[in-house]
DNA sequence: TGCACGATGAAC
DNA sequence: TTCATCGTGCAC
């Protein structure tokens, strides 16, 4: 199992969301190694995506995305639910990936269809904000075998309010996959 | 210091 | 379509 290197961050963001697709999540906690593959992502481009959190400039909550690739940014969000992103491309650049979906593929219970379920099932809240996505205990890998799929593009969900970047095709997902959150 | 609202999910 | 639930960001 290869560890994702940081360089595999340090690149344009919607490459990044594309070929996060079918790599594994991997988290380990309270002595439980929980895996997942990824099967859905949306790209956020920087501060001039308006859907994007750094649209609203460096703020104590968004400092993360500003800073390098390859850490994890997660916010809490409707009072209830985190949403896990990593950070992409050069330092200040401000884009990342948010993780929508993943397919249960060790030690998972409860469903992991949509960025706060996946969150809940794989245990990631604001502890994991900025963690190092190199590090020991949360981290992204190259599938055990590589698998052949097609790629759907959408727009991406409830950023509606983001004017014509809520039209942008910013959305992927594996095509046919059952843990999807939304086809 | 107050308040509107959100990169959601579930119920109705 | 509505609602639970609360931190963030911006208005005042």
């Amino acid at each position: 199992m290869q560890k994702l290197p940081r360089t595999f961050y340090d690149r344009d963001t919607i490459v990044v969301a594309r070929e996060l697709l079918g790599k594994f999540l991997v988290r380990k906690s309270r002595g439980i190694r929980r895996v997942g593959k990824i099967v859905e992502t949306e790209a956020y481009l920087g501060p001039h995506d308006l859907a994007a959190h750094s649209a609203r400039g460096l703020t104590e909550r968004t400092k993360i995305m500003f800073g390098p690739p390859g850490f994890a940014y997660v916010y809490f969000i409707y009072g209830m639910y985190f949403c896990m992103n990593v950070v992409t491309e050069r330092e200040g650049h401000a884009s990342a990936v948010l993780l929508r979906a993943i397919e249960p593929v060790k030690n998972i219970e409860g469903r992991t269809c949509g960025p706060g379920l996946l969150c809940r099932a794989i245990e990631i809240d604001r502890e994991l904000n900025g963690h190092d996505l190199l590090s020991d205990d949360f981290f992204i890998t190259e599938p055990d075998e590589a698998e052949s799929f097609s790629i759907i593009k959408r727009p991406r969900i409830g950023v509606d309010y983001a004017k014509h970047w809520a039209k942008r095709h910013l959305r992927f997902y594996i095509k046919g996959n059952p843990f999807v959150s939304r086809r």
